[in-house]
Parts: C-alpha cells; sequence; structure tokens
DNA sequence: GGCGTACCGTACCGTACGGTACGCTCTCTA
DNA sequence: TAGAGAGCGTACCGTACGGTACGGTACGCC
C-alpha cells in the first residue's frame, strides 16, 4: 500500500508531488475559499483518489503543504562570528527585512490563515508547523547573532530569549494581525527597509552599548 | 417582517438576544468547532427559526456576537489631562495591562480565529470588526496620552501613530500571534503586570526625554 | 504480446450543515 | 375567554464536500 508517504514519513515530496503542493498554495493564495479537495484535483490535473493515496486525507494533504513551504523559507545562513557595530546592525536588519518580506507576502497570509482556523479545535496542528517554522525559527537564528553581538561588547542583556522577542515586536508591530485580519496594507521594499530601519535602531538603542540603560527587567 | 434587526441596525440586542450572543461565545470559547447553528439553537435554548429571524444568517449572527463582545470591552475611560512622569507610566501600564488581558483572554483568541478564518475569502468582515474594536480602538485611547505626554514635555515623537505602533510591539510581541496558532501560554495576573512594565519601560526609554522621574522602579 | 503499476477522470455515497416549514405552548391584551 | 403573536422544538430539504470506487490509458517488465 505505502500511502500517507508526505505525511507519516518525514521524505521530501516527489517532483509531481511538489507540483501538487505548489497548486495547494495557489489555491489557498488566489482563492482563500473552496480549498477543497475537488478544487486541488482540478488544479493539479490529478484525480482525488492520488491525492488520498499520497496524503491520506485532508488534513494530511494541509499538513504536507505547510511543510512543502516551510522547507522552502530556510535559505541564507550566517558565518559571522566577529561582530562589530556595523555588522551587527546589518546582520539585524537583514533579518527585520527577511521577516518583513515573509509575514506581508500573501502566501505567509494564507498560510497563517489556514493554520489559524485549524488551530481552533482540530487534529494535527498546523498551527504548531508554522510557529516552528516562523516564529521560532527565526528565533534561533537570530539569537546567536544577538549573543555574539553581547560577547563582542556590543549588546547588553540577560536573556537572548527575552532579547529577541523584544525584536521581534519592533519589528512586527502590528502588521501580521492587521494583514491576517483582512486589512490591504502593501508594502513595498523600500518601506519594509525603513521599517526594519526603524526597528534595529530602536532596539539598538535600547540593548546596545551606547547608550546608558539600566531598566530592563526580566 | 423587519427580521435581521440586530445585524442591519445598530441597536443593542435585546436581553434574549444577548444570551443567544452569550451562548455563540461560550462555543466558540469552549469548542472552537462545531460552531453550527444547530448546536448554537441547543445551547441558547432557542429555536432556529428564532435565529434567522433575529439576525437573518450565520454571518449576520457571527458579525452581531463579534460586534456584542466588542461592546463590552469599551470600558474605563480617561479625563486626566496634566500628565506628569508618574501618571504618564501608570496610564501606559494601565493600557498595557488591559490590552495584555484581552488578547491572551480565551474569548479574544476565539474570536480572532473566527474573525481571521473568515476574513480569507468572505462578506461581511468581521477582520474589520475585530480590527476596529480592537487594535485601533486601544489606539485611539492611547494616542490622546501620548499627545499629553509630548505636550507636557515628558515624550517626544514626531507621528503618535508611529509611536502607538511602537508601543503596540512592544507590548504584545509575539504573544498573540503564538496564542493564535495554537499555542497554550498562560499568563498569570503577575507575569502580565510585569511583561506591561518592561514595555512601558521600554517605550519610554525610546521615546522619554533624557531626564524621567528618578523613582521609576516601583 | 500479456501483465502489473501508477495515475487520470468521473461517477458515486454518506453526512454535516445552512436554511425553511410547521405544530405546539405560553403570554399578553381586549 | 378568545385570539394574536412570539418563540421553542423538531422534522425536513438541498447542497457542498470529504472520501471511495471504478473504468480507461500510458508505461515498464517478463
Amino acid at each position: 500500500m505505502m500511502q500517507a508517504s508526505a505525511t507519516t514519513e518525514q521524505e521530501a515530496p516527489s517532483a509531481r508531488q511538489q507540483a501538487v503542493l505548489d497548486a495547494v498554495l495557489g489555491l489557498m493564495v488566489e482563492d482563500g475559499e473552496q480549498l477543497t479537495m475537488d478544487a486541488v484535483a482540478r488544479r493539479a490535473s490529478c484525480s482525488k483518489e492520488t491525492l488520498y493515496k499520497w496524503f491520506g486525507d485532508r488534513d494530511g494533504l494541509l499538513t504536507a503543504t505547510v511543510r512543502w513551504q516551510a522547507s522552502r523559507v530556510h535559505a541564507g545562513h550566517d558565518a559571522a562570528q566577529v561582530l562589530d557595530g556595523a555588522t551587527l546592525r546589518e546582520r539585524l536588519q537583514d533579518f527585520a527585512v527577511t521577516w518583513l518580506e515573509v509575514i506581508t507576502g500573501p502566501t505567509s497570509v494564507a498560510l497563517n490563515r489556514i493554520a489559524i482556523a485549524h488551530a481552533g479545535s482540530h487534529k494535527s496542528n498546523l498551527g504548531g508547523i508554522v510557529l516552528a517554522n516562523g516564529r521560532f525559527a527565526i528565533g534561533e537564528r537570530v539569537k546567536p547573532v544577538l549573543e555574539a553581538g553581547r560577547a563582542a561588547g556590543l549588546l547588553t542583556f540577560a536573556d537572548s530569549e527575552a532579547a529577541f522577542r523584544t525584536f521581534f515586536g519592533l519589528v512586527g508591530r502590528d502588521i501580521q494581525i492587521r494583514l491576517l485580519l483582512g486589512e490591504t496594507l502593501d508594502f513595498d521594499g523600500a518601506e519594509i527597509r525603513r521599517d526594519a530601519g526603524r526597528a534595529v535602531e530602536q532596539f539598538l538603542a535600547l540593548y546596545g552599548q551606547a547608550k546608558p540603560d539600566p531598566n530592563h527587567q526580566d
């Protein structure tokens, strides 16, 4: 039988399966509604039976889709150990820009909507997957940079998790929730860069050594 | 005929109607799923026919429920014109605590989930209502305080909207998205107060004048 | 060629749920 | 005390959708 290969196992989906998952993403983004098995089969030019053979059930298909999208996001990585102030600022700026680009993208909005709706009360938490590959993944990438900044005497904080969460808040502010709730704010690259720059400066003002900043308990 | 009274009109729902809407909220919170018209009727001990007569259709019922919940949140208001540093800090702390209590509450989580799912692609945007009564309502309440703080020489900023958004980000950070995606973080009052205090101090560090109150650590 | 496998397309089934119809009871008013 | 109306409970209808079955086609292998 050997079904549900892309769900139970972590094996990468085949090229054909990837095409199916891309069809799902396409439907999520542009349609938003009628994300139905029939619609997926039609869009991907495959039979529903194949869908069920490959992904088990609708939930499995959704889960595989979320994983598939997540697997693309992990790109660009880190190798700088020695940090000076300019490099630190630049690294943080990069993270902020990347993050803003992700959360303002239509795919992220659609996927988060699905996952949140799902989280209401269901099996197989898509929410956990989205969280693991979004918020937590970027946290794990930012925190080493923060710690390197601390090691270089550029930043001061006790808890890198807490510092990261502040960074996260300064970058994202109300943007994600507004988008999820249906507001149409459109950002061009320039605005994102400006926003990211503001967040980085604010973060450095709070945690940087340059300023006297005795008040953050956590 | 004269149906859909609680939907098309802004009239407050009758006591019986309020009970129905509370039943909807109850279902949303504890069940999360099977928010079906039958379930509502059963829970509220009313007939489906009455539901349709009062609220038009399922969407109308949801809209009325969101409005009903929103109508309760607006409480406590503002009258202090003359601000000193301690009062400003206290007001901001109050806002932060209130906001954190709201967004961590199960009702808010459930309601936002519904609204976000709805925002995917639908008529009658619940998202807009939630946004108007959540994020924007608190913005309209905080901004005058910020402006009073600026008038009193306690804060420096050009754009009160931008300042508020930073405050919003510092308070909420990643909490709302994590809750919406199904993570179970539980906050007690103490933790919320501590969190709110941290956010306020950070905000004042960013926007406060160089010499704030000497006695800030309460 | 014959056979198995993989897959497409489509018809089909069962059920959940939005929405409607109808009978019954209770209350209010004349 | 009779009639009207509001509203409860329940049976019912139509449809959308998750999931299954099955025939048909292409392709590899013996």
